[in-house]
DNA sequence: AGACAATTGCAACAATGTTGCATTTATCTT
DNA sequence: AAGATAAATGCAACATTGTTGCAATTGTCT
């Protein structure tokens, strides 16, 4: 997974440095959003000191990339877990527990996109993050 | 508009404050989304001085009502133009011009949590974010 | 008008994000 | 495999944004 966003960035011209493969690690293992900082704070532990100034710029890249995404609930960052698909992303937050699911609907996303064109607008890529509780939590 | 949002805040037991009232002005007025201090500034020139602890507290309120919401892109908190249409938001960003405008569909928003149901997630409410281009930026 | 709980302002602080520039590194060429 | 070169990193310093506890104030209810 790491290999494929690595892959994508060498197709657009960037380069496979060793900062940008720590971060896409870190992102891979977490399953919930994390801070730049947060990031920082892991590889050090690991004995992999990271600036967090690059560590920046890498998310901001992934981000434009869509190999990333800001989550608007407490502002970390996330690797996607689906490869864009047609550059729409949906994500179930869970409330109580904090776990994140990204899913894809190319029919949902089509549809959105009509009904924001039947508004005149031209959509690029969409974002998505729905707040409730997963399986587990709404047992309770 | 504002009134209504200030009814709101009093059906559920909170006051109706003037830095509140103030914030939700201001709110009301900008059609692009606008950080903490931005609004402290505006309403500086005003000669209106309020205190920014006083800003964050109120915006987290109103995201916590769901009367504002803070965009993943930029960060800026934007007043909700609809009032919470099944707690469904949507908002459609111009990459050019930065315009905003929020726009619902109860039919789309009813598939959309058929969907995380599907997978087992409960949601509460949602918001989306689409990127691209307005109309007018569009022509060109 | 007074009481009471909620809200604000203040001060100090903590965390997060940004810029310019010298140094280093990945990749391409030969 | 070594060198050239453009891209990327690290550093230092700084700027912005966000948080906490507590005393003073204010809106609402009686």
């Amino acid at each position: 997974m790491v290999q494929d966003s690595i892959q994508t960035l060498q197709a657009q011209g960037y380069k496979a440095t060793r900062p940008r493969k720590l971060v896409l690690e870190v992102l891979e293992e977490s399953e919930k959003p994390i801070s730049p900082y947060d990031i920082q704070g892991i590889l050090r532990t690991r004995g992999k000191q990271i600036n967090h100034v690059t560590i920046y710029r890498t998310l901001d890249l992934l981000c434009r990339l869509n190999l990333a995404h800001k989550m608007m609930s407490g502002g970390g960052f996330l690797k996607c877990s689906l490869n864009a698909a047609e550059g729409c992303h949906r994500f179930m937050v869970c409330q109580d527990c904090g776990a994140i699911q990204e899913f894809a609907n190319k029919e949902l996303c089509r549809e959105e996109n009509q009904l924001a064109r039947d508004l005149g607008f031209h959509t690029e890529h969409h974002l998505s993050e729905f707040y409730g509780l997963c399986s587990g939590c709404y047992e309770k």
